[in-house]
DNA sequence: CGTGCGGATGTGACCGGTCACACGCATGCA
DNA sequence: TGCATGCGTGTGACCGGTCACATCCGCACG
């Protein structure tokens, strides 16, 4: 019944090219670095030394060691290296979404990068802010096998789990801007200058002020709402007071309808391109066409805002590239190193067909 | 009180006045299960058990252990449990994409699912379906630190991982309809009926066919198409030739543009949302009106689809309920047991506005 | 010729759990 | 009384790597 792991590695001195046959029928046995070793005729900490680039080893051994792990088709055990190694050779990213565009494309990137250098990439969803919610997150990340850890705290639960992990976790974050008072490697992703730009955009085609719906994980200071009222105060325009919405399509709906009752409103800058897509159709329902009654800008920039009709006028974000930056200063925790410089594309305005000059 | 790790040093005199038995530099002091069972009072194999909810132990000896952890906070390491036991209790998720809406439902029930269980969740992406990528997926996932397997075959990319498995390890996989020949559970969606029912709901609103543009993953035999072919037969209808899309939203706007300039087409069933969304601005430029005189429906059924303008009549696929099972079935797996029977919501037709009569 | 030195390699302990099995002891039954 | 049974528990080996340190060897130098 139990798949008898049976190892008996040493001693036997034969030379016999044929297989030893399986210690149980239908269970096979992966071979192990001692099995290199003792094929290569040297010691496991040689071959140990071959896997992990050790200058130590001199070229010839390297050779034989190298044939005999592609010979026996050897893999090293994962779990083992950690075991030794006191951690895992691999990140984990604790988020609380996984399909919201700016949280999947962070992931995205994440992954990316993390597979390029060989790391596992482990993925932990934090319920919310909640205490215990947030405290089992920490746990589970502090566990060896986690290895570095990656938080997407662009929310605050990502934010609490970010301040509950213990000091010693090589730990790295993907914020909002504004977030501060981390002790950790954080990278943003700064869209206050397309913000503001995006503003300007609005106010430049004659609207004599602009709108705004922000996303739950806003501000009053991260970089959407800033560079939207810095851009309406250089302008002298009127500062409309900020309408809310959830991370749910129907909320944005909510907040659309409002907004589409007031005849005042002709541009609304949207904190992504989900709330767009919802006030756009408040504002059909309502009998006003975009951009001819009410311009829309987004955020995001999400995969086909450009085939909707019309065409959305949305900030690009490089989500993915962020997500690759988090794994880089991850690593660079890891290895005890200084944080690499970062270059992140920057936010950038992309007008498109939903932004207009305001019906006089 | 405080519980240093214990070294087995029996009285080893050296010379080393400086160093404190202190933990290597970058290792924490955190209790083992050794430290819970010198303060309890028994030994570790008692406190495994407890762990492991073993029933031969005590009702008073358990209390006493999980006094102990509870006050040393003690965490069971899951590296040492693994290469203990020969395998991780986790899963690893093996996919060729991450953000599209299908895969990333999928894995976010996945994901749900194995939280639940108390299960770690990696992930692992496979470039291509070329040897050398399929061959490196299998490989990650062959080591015990990645658990259970669970596969997202909806590609050929998936197909090809899920064969290259090893057959000893536990695995599990989200399929495409009518992927067959894989010796391992494999758990779809099936959509034909719900394919048919949309053709026949267009049919039935007086368009003469249904023209269809597929997405990668989908063959002949897949439920979507057979759906559709069936449909159109009972009803006597034309099979026009399936139009063919890639992933990309440009790809499925090229579609679009083909179709909309045919006059004879006036209905449209879109392999799913994204194409929809193409598909429809195709028709935009070429200035047909959606659903006046042409219809379109999608599947996928994502959220914001009620939002759009025309909103979308589309078929709402249950991706994390699939993924759900996949879970529930590579534990029965892994435990040895029978496969559990599996219940998915089907796949249903949401009818809204983007589906009307044909002008005449 | 003895010594120091540094590169290449090997050895035993260790990481923190689990597994197989042995053991002590109370109980049931012949 | 003898012995099988079973429960609760403990012991040593083991999983497959890495770490720290010891060892071996060739060579330059005093």
């Amino acid at each position: 019944m139990t798949p008898a792991r049976q190892t008996d590695h040493d001693g036997d001195v034969n030379e016999t090219p044929v297989e030893v046959p399986s210690p149980r029928p239908g269970r096979e046995t992966v071979p192990s670095i001692r099995d290199v070793a003792a094929a290569a005729g040297v010691s496991r900490q040689t071959v140990s030394r071959v896997l992990n680039a050790s200058p130590k080893v001199s070229a010839e051994t390297r050779r034989t060691v190298m044939e005999v792990i592609e010979r026996l088709q050897y893999r090293p055990n994962r779990v083992a290296r950690a075991l030794g190694t006191g951690r895992a050779r691999g990140v984990t990213v604790v988020t609380s979404d996984t399909m919201l565009y700016g949280y999947a494309s962070t992931l995205q990137g994440i992954e990316e990068a993390a597979r390029v250098e060989g790391l596992a990439v482990g993925v932990r969803v934090v319920e919310s802010d909640r205490e215990g919610d947030v405290r089992n997150a920490a746990d589970y990340v502090s566990d060896p096998s986690a290895g570095g850890v990656i938080v997407i705290a662009f929310d605050a639960a990502g934010v609490a789990v970010l301040r509950a992990l213990p000091e010693s976790l090589p730990a790295a974050a993907a914020v909002e801007p504004g977030v501060l008072g981390v002790a950790r490697p954080a990278i943003c992703l700064d869209e206050q200058q397309a913000s503001a730009e995006a503003t300007r955009h609005l106010l430049a085609l004659g609207h004599r002020t602009v709108h705004h719906v922000a996303i739950p994980s806003e501000s009053e200071h991260s970089g959407r709402q800033a560079g939207w009222r810095r851009a309406l105060a250089e302008a002298g325009a009127a500062v409309p007071p900020v309408v809310r919405a959830g991370w749910d399509v129907r909320s944005a709906y909510q907040a659309g309808r409002v907004l589409a009752a007031d005849p005042g409103v002709t541009a609304i800058l949207c904190g992504n391109d989900d709330i767009a897509l919802a006030v756009r159709r408040a504002l059909f329902e309502a009998g006003k066409d975009v951009p001819g009654d009410v311009s829309i800008v987004g955020f995001d920039g999400v995969p086909g805002s450009e085939y909707w009709t019309p065409a959305l006028t949305t900030v690009e974000m490089d989500f993915a590239g962020l997500g690759r930056a988090t794994v880089a200063a991850v690593l660079a925790e890891l290895a005890g190193e200084p944080q690499p410089a970062v270059s992140l594309t920057p936010p950038r305005l992309v007008v498109r067909e939903s932004t207009a000059p305001p019906r006089r």
